[in-house]
Order: structure tokens, then sequence, then C-alpha cells
DNA sequence: GATCATCTGTGCATTATTGCACATCTAATG
DNA sequence: CATTAGATGTGCAATAATGCACAGATGATC
């Protein structure tokens, strides 16, 4: 019924520790990288768990207490043990580095992925990412790669699979190509074999009597062709957006949304590193691809 | 730009070295006071600021991987520290056992605060309690008080000053009393000392002719007339609604309601002794008498 | 073999924590 | 002595963490 005599929030120490060695809230906020306010109020959760004054709050710094000195000096073991977790958590990774492989559409490989590697790697040395582009869906269950990126939803039922996007279209071309008038445009599009796909069909339904001019068997050179002034292409807005030369005209129809899909076996999906690329390409596709525009 | 791979949250050891010794998220959960979910989660976000998978998730139980083996190897080193600061904070405490005066209404002393300082005390051996429940206010400037609940908000500007209930007030009498045809309802009420006061004004204003039978100085011995069956008597909610022999009446004026406020001077107040305790009088009073009805 | 108890995982509502902006104070500097 | 920079404290909005309820799986028990 009564709170305040909760067992000590290892974090509150964290913080305490920090404050004890800098001298100051605002300099332990820098190291820590939070706000001064909250290594305040973890000190003072602190000293409420212990019912003890740990620190002279004055207006430009605050002084351990005597108590807080004794207490600070028990918690830097607590600081040296989370150094040597870190040193043998590093030892143990780059024992075992890891290799995740990545199976996703070209466009969504080379364009939103290969892009934000660096980071990546800098973040997670111990992890290293291997980005197949391939346009066939490679076999997860014959391990050719460790998570699927797909614009479909995968069927199989023993999957793990998690909605992280929502790729949205539409049709772009140079400046000039966009100043003409709209019926003597000419378009740019996939080749037969991929009428199926929702963009190809809805470009397909814009023509109006327009010619396609040109048939690419990927994006990449349907967007090179756009770019040399060829006519317009269907192409995900990250790609559109993204690019100086195009521009994305008005269209009289909506274009299609189509999702993106996460796939990866549930035994692969248990294991931290593949969970940590899950959420990379997460937090990367839902920021380029949001699903809530 | 990528989070994954922040520092270690510490807290996120402590759930980790409990999940290693008792074996089960569930188990750990118990031991922790949270939920089972709360533990799962802390685990694995532990495994991704490592990057390293410390536990093999199954159906029913959650074994250590051997580096899992590793990590809590040095985790127990954490685990104790914490119990070393836990003694030595009992001991710098106890060496200084702290007394915390408290200055209060009578009733609200008597019957909000006493009956929780059992477990107060429990929670915080090293804090006593002295609880005044003097009718006059106690002067915190002559150090007569380290805390003082008052009915009305204090002027000093120099106090720390916080808003910690709404008393609500009723009119209550005995069932017998309640029965009884409305023009022959008789009242007890406060001397005419207390007059200036919001409910004996109120208790006032709904008479109608009816006469004040008894007088009394105190809200004690309002109550035990009030429970003998002389009359009906204007009270503070959380003494009518918990006393089973007596009910509220309807009025036909709202009754009023009296801030309860909390005042202590800042060089007091920053002692962690004190903010706990102001904490528990916060607590006790803000759930009897809550801000928001 | 059926049933039950207890475990883990997850979506969503609720609660707690944090960041932000601002006020105030003080030490350093000119 | 005036000004400035940087510290701390706090109310409130925003964000993150947690609890809850439920589904599914499995080991223990009958």
């Amino acid at each position: 019924m009564c709170n305040n005599a909760q067992m000590i929030d290892w974090q509150d120490l964290h913080y305490f520790s920090v404050l004890a060695r800098t001298g100051s809230l605002s300099a332990a906020a820098r190291e820590l990288g939070v706000d001064h306010a909250t290594v305040g109020r973890r000190v003072a959760s602190l000293e409420q768990s212990l019912s003890l004054r740990l620190v002279d709050r004055l207006p430009r710094r605050s002084p351990l207490t005597p108590e807080g000195v004794a207490i600070a000096g028990l918690a830097v073991e607590m600081v040296a043990v989370t150094h040597a977790i870190e040193r043998r958590a590093r030892g143990l990774a780059a024992s075992s580095t890891s290799l995740v492989r990545i199976s996703a559409p070209p466009a969504v490989a080379a364009r939103l992925i290969a892009p934000h590697v660096v980071e990546f790697h800098r973040a997670h040395p111990g992890i290293t990412l291997a980005v197949s582009g391939a346009s066939q869906n490679a076999a997860l269950d014959r391990s050719e790669a460790d998570l699927a990126i797909r614009m479909s939803r995968p069927s199989e039922k023993e999957l793990l699979i998690r909605r992280i996007g929502a790729m949205h279209f539409g049709l772009y071309a140079t400046r000039e190509q966009a100043a003409l008038p709209p019926a003597s445009l000419a378009f740019i599009a996939y080749d037969a074999a991929l009428d199926h796909l929702a963009q190809q069909v809805w470009l397909r339904s814009i023509l109006a009597g327009r010619p396609i001019i040109f048939q690419a068997s990927d994006l990449f050179g349907q967007q090179e062709a756009a770019r040399a002034g060829l006519g317009a292409a269907a192409m995900p807005c990250f790609m559109g957006d993204n690019d100086p030369i195009l521009v994305k005209l008005p269209v009289e129809k909506l274009p299609p949304v189509r999702d993106v899909w996460l796939a990866a076996y549930p035994d692969v999906g248990r294991s931290p590193d593949v969970r940590t690329v899950m959420t990379f390409l997460a937090q990367i596709i839902g920021r380029e691809c949001p699903l809530r525009d």
C-alpha cells in the first residue's frame, strides 16, 4: 500500500554514479544523453528508495553529502561490472560475428537499405548484413535468407510476418516532360511479364490511348529512362521524390499503395541479431514508406 | 539515427539477473512485482544492447544460453553491490534516524493519517513520524513542525506549498434521524468561535429555521453526538462515509469543498525523509479526498 | 489420452517517465 | 557593478513503458 519503499531502480543508481563523477546534473545529463531534469528526478527517486539524502542541491551545483560519497563509493563497483559486461559481450559477439542475410526487392535493397548500412554497421559492428536485391523471392525455408522483405503478404502460416510500411506510388517525369500537353505524354513501364503488379495495372489504367514507348524489367532502368526525358514512369515515391531531376505529375486516378512485409522463420526471428536487424529495417522503411500518410 | 546500440539500461540487467536466478519470466516477474511481459521486454532490450542472445525462449521456460550464463555470472556481482548499498544505506539511516513532525487539523491527524502510520513505519523504519493534531496552526517558521497540513492556503511566500486534496463535506445522521420528516430534524454544529468555517457557514444556510441543539468545539464530539442520534452534523465525507452508524442526508444546497494544502520550508522540504513523508501524506489524503470527483 | 495449470508472446489501453520550455539563481567575466 | 552563461526546479505535453487480457503451447496430473 505504501509504495515509497520500493526496491532500488538500478538505473537510478546508474544516473547517480554519473552525477557523482561529473559533479552536476547538467554534466551528467550530457554524458547520459538525457535531460538534466531526468537526472534530477532519478537521483531524487534513489534518495527516496534509500531514505537518504545523497546530494546537497544548490542553485549551481549538486555536491554529494557524506552519505552520498559513501554510496557512490559502492556504486563505482557497479560501473566497473557494467564495463566488464560490455567488454565480455563484445568479445562474445566478435567470436561469433553474425551474418544476417536479407532478401528484398531490388529498389528497396539499393535505395532504401543500402544507404543506411554504414550507420547500422557503426552501431552494430558484431552484425554483418548481406542484402540481396534479387527480384525473385528468396526461399526462407531453405535458408537462402534470414529475413525477407516482400511487397505482398507471404502466405506461409509458420512465418513471423510483420507489416512495416506502406509504399506509395506516383507518376514521375522531368520538368520538360511535365510541361507538355497531357495528350502528348509518352510512358515507360515494366515489360509484360510484370503486368500483374499493382502499379503496372494502375499505369495501364491511366494511359487514355497514350503510348508506352519503353519497357524495362526493373525500376532502375525505368528511372534512368525517365531522367533522360523519354516519358513518364510509375515509381515508388521514395525513389521519385528523392530524385532532383524528376517531378511528380498530377493524375486522374489514385495511385496504388502496396504494403511492405517483413518475414522470417520464428527460430531465426528469436535471434537478437536478427531482431536488431528487423528493428533497423522497420525504422528505415517505416520512415520512407510510413504506415500512415 | 540508429538507436539500437544505446548504452545498457541497468534496470534491464537487474531484471535479467532475477530471470537468470529464477529460471522463468513468470517467476522473475513475481519476485520483482511486475508483469511477466515487462520482464520479457527488458531482457529483450538487454539482448539488443549487447547484441547477444542471452536466453532461449521456449514455450514454457527460458533457459540461459552459454552467453547468458557468462553475462549472468557478471551481473551477480551487481546484485551483491546493490545489497551492500542497501545495507549501508540502512546503517546510515539508522545512525541518524529522522524525526519528521507534522501538524494537521485534528480530524485529519486522527482519522486520515494515524491509521496509516503503521504501514509507513514498516516501509520506512528510519523515519519517525510525530503527528500533532493541534487545532491552532503550528508555526513552521519556528520549527514547531516540519510539515503542515492546512485547510486554507498558507500565505507565506517562501513556503513550499502543495495542494494535495479536496475535502468534501456532507450532512450525516443516524438512519432513524434520517427517516424523520425534514422539518423536525435538529442540528449539531461548532460553537460560535468557528462560525467562519466554510462548512459551518453552509450548515447555517440550510437550517431553514430548524434548531442547533448541540455545539461542540471539534469534529469528534460532533460525530459522537450524531452517532447518539442527537441530530444531523456537517462532516467531512471521509469521516461520515466511513462511519457505519451514519448515513448521508440529501441537502438543498451543495456542500462546500475545501482544499487541503501541504506546506514546508524549502530547506526542510529538500530533505529526502521529509519528501518521503510528503509523498506519503499526498497519497493518503489524495485517496480519501481526491482532487477530482 | 484428456484435462488443467502455468508458461510465453502480443495488441492495446493506461500509467509513468521524459523532454521541453521557462523562471530563477549564481558564479564568472568584462 | 553589470552582464552573461550555465546551473537547477517545475508544470505540462509528448513519448515510452507497463499492465491487462487473451491466445496458444506444453508439461504435469489424473
